[in-house]
Order: C-alpha cells, then sequence, then structure tokens
DNA sequence: GTCTATAAGTCGATAGAC
DNA sequence: GTCTATCGACTTATAGAC
C-alpha cells in the first residue's frame, strides 16, 4: 500500500514542475466526476503523462487528490486574505461591508473553480475529513477573525456579538451562493444579487441609524 | 443503459414493499461512501435482498438513488413544513424565531441523516443537478417563503426586506451546521449553538428596541 | 451466479542526460 | 556506461448489469 520510491524531487521550481502538470490535470477529472468516480486513467490522459508516472509523483490517488484540495486551498488562502488587507477605518462601515459582499459574490461568480472547491470539499467531508478541516483552518477560520475584528471595530454598529455578526454576513453569502449557483436554483428561487446584499447590509448596519444618540 | 423491463409495480401502496426494504438498506451505504463509491453489491447485501432483486425493483444504479433522494426529499418536507405551521401572531416574534433556529439546529443535531442528505444533494448536484433542484423547489422555497411570510408579518421588526431576512436567517444556521458538523470544525472554530441563536436572534430583532418611537 | 468492462496499481523495457 | 524518468502492457479485483 505504501509506495516509497523516491519522487522525482518536486520541489524543484526551477522548471514548471511535471507534478504541477499532473494537479493541473487531475482538477478538472476530480471536478467533474468526484473523488470515486475519477479515474487514474483519465487523470493521466487530462495530464498528459501515463499512469505509471503519476505514481511515480504520487503515492496514490489519494495522495493526488489530497495535494490537490490542498494546493487549492493554498492558492485561494491567499487570494481570499489579500482582499480586505487593512480596511480603511475611516470609510463608513456599510461600505467596507458592501465591497466586500460584492468582492466575494464576484469572485465566485467569476472563478467557478473555487465553487468547485466549496462543492468538493463538502462531498468529500466523510471520506476525507482531515481536508474539510484544513478548509476551515486555511480559510474560514482567518476570515471569520478578520472580520469579526473588523466589525468589532466598528462601536457604531452597536453589534452586541461581532464573531456572530462574522458568521452571519459569511453564511448568508455562502448560502446564497450554495442555493443559486451550486444547487442550481437560480430560476426556483431567484434572488438578484444586489438585493441580497443591500439586504445583508442594512441589517448589519441598522444599530447606526438609531436615533441620535 | 437503458432499462425497461416491468419494474414489479414499487407504487404500490398496500404491502410494506420490498422496495422500501432496498431504499432503507441503501441509504446507509450510498450516504457512506458517496453515490460513485456504493456498490451495487453492498446495497444489495445491507437490503438483504439479492442483486437481480435490486434491478427488478430499480431500473439501475442511478434510478434507485434518484429514489432513495426524492423519498428523504419528501420525508423531510414534511417534517420542515409541520413545524412553524401557524406561528402564534400574539408570542413575540423573537420568541417564535429563537423556537424555529433552536428546532431546526436541534432537529440536524439529532437527525444525523438530514445533514447527510446535505452533503450528498450538494456533493452530487452536479452529477445530479435535477435532484439538487428538487430539493430547492421542494424544502428550500417552501421554507424560505413561510418565513418570509412570517417576517413580513411584523411589523414592528421594521425589516426592510423580508425575503432577505428569510435567506440570512436560514443561511445563517445553515452555514453555522456545514461549518461545524459537515466540515467537522467545532474544534478549530468552536461556536455556542445558543451564541449563535442568540446573536442572530437579536440582529433580526434589534429593529424593534430602536427607541420609542 | 455469471459476464464483461473498467478500475487501481505494477513491471519490464526504453530512451535520453551526463 | 549508468542513472533515472517515462511508458505500453499487464495483473488482479471489483464494478454494474442481467
Amino acid at each position: 500500500m505504501v509506495n516509497r520510491s523516491t519522487p522525482p524531487q518536486s520541489s524543484n521550481p526551477e522548471k514548471p514542475d511535471k507534478a504541477q502538470a499532473i494537479l493541473a490535470g487531475a482538477l478538472p477529472v476530480f471536478t467533474k466526476h468526484g473523488y470515486a468516480a475519477a479515474s487514474m486513467d483519465r487523470i493521466a490522459s487530462a495530464a498528459g503523462v501515463s499512469k505509471p508516472t503519476l505514481y511515480n509523483y504520487f503515492q496514490d490517488k489519494q495522495g493526488l487528490f489530497i495535494a490537490l484540495i490542498h494546493q487549492l486551498t493554498q492558492n485561494n488562502s491567499q487570494l481570499i486574505l489579500s482582499l480586505p488587507t487593512e480596511p480603511d477605518l475611516q470609510t463608513p462601515p456599510e461600505q467596507v461591508l458592501r465591497q466586500m459582499a460584492t468582492a466575494v459574490l464576484e469572485e465566485f461568480a467569476n472563478n467557478p473553480a473555487l465553487l468547485t472547491l466549496m462543492r468538493l470539499i463538502i462531498g468529500e467531508s466523510e471520506r476525507f475529513p482531515e481536508l474539510a478541516q484544513t478548509h476551515v483552518r486555511e480559510i474560514i477560520k482567518p476570515l471569520m477573525e478578520r472580520l469579526s475584528l473588523y466589525l468589532a471595530s466598528q462601536p457604531q454598529l452597536k453589534l452586541s456579538d461581532p464573531v456572530v455578526a462574522a458568521r452571519i454576513f459569511t453564511g448568508s453569502l455562502v448560502h446564497y451562493l450554495i442555493i443559486q449557483n451550486i444547487l442550481h436554483g437560480s430560476e426556483i428561487l431567484p434572488l438578484e444579487r444586489d438585493r441580497m446584499v443591500n439586504g445583508l447590509i442594512q441589517l448589519l448596519t441598522a444599530g447606526e441609524a438609531e436615533g441620535a444618540v
């Protein structure tokens, strides 16, 4: 079960590694068929290599899948965390939050690989619970902490619990994406993106409007 | 690929159908392994029938899976819609909403099959998009409409957009379940259920506290 | 129970770099 | 010549379907 022939050092950053080519070829196969139904033959041909080469770079199917998800997680971690690095503490929070929400929804709309990653991680969360946890640790948790800190730094919002508010903000957007995009519900349960964002922002910033205290 | 031998009418509601036994046996196999990795052999032995019997009652693996998800959808549709049939318009909305939220989270906690169904539907939403859409149509949409109507009937909440508020309410809870339970994030990103519910209710009912207008 | 297809994973030979 | 990445062909097991 364990294959410990020396994998041709995949940590050589000089030439565009063949491991990268394999991962790039594996991505669409896994995302289209799911883990179990993705065959190593298909992945090999998609990557333009032979099957033994696959096994030269990755121990087995699981190892390849784990490496792929980890890479995607890394990419998206950097991507997500690079967006609202240090929101202007000057600009009004409703503007910052609206920018964040719109940016997230647009990013997911323009980059279907993100939706795919979400679907894969959820779908395979029983087979690969450690991958799901890695995703929580590397992406969701930093995002949530950042958002909580920002919300807590805006006392005029009068949010009683910024941690929960961050969950509500993120959860509403993720759930919107799940229904509209992943579950293909946009015709069955239509809801304009701007309407969703506006309603969400209004709810979160309603405390501000509370009289002139 | 298409099998049109007469299936012993599985639409006979008289005798506790053998189709029911097959579906009951198939459920844990599909939920544990996912669609692709669930084998008909395993399903047959789990259901206590022979493999030809499977194919006697269901056209093929796809047909069996679709029938299973449809049945689960039906069950949960009735279950979910039976809960807050006609919330007392007397009792204060924060109490009604708290009851709803707690009931939903407890129902999912006590009934892991619901989480499993959610995961299956999301995970197989590319392979079976029509199942995902059925789920939206039969469960999510009625739930959302009911909730929107209730929220709209409570003008003192001052919700500018009850439709979006219903999404936020549901989305926050679903996202909470996804992170804590499906992605196994309860240790990585802990958040007490009551704290989540309280924060959510507080945000939705904050408009009420708005001064004495 | 049987049949056929296809899956994951392996092996011996090859071919190019130094 | 040696070393090593590569590949076509193969084995074994197990899948779906009847």
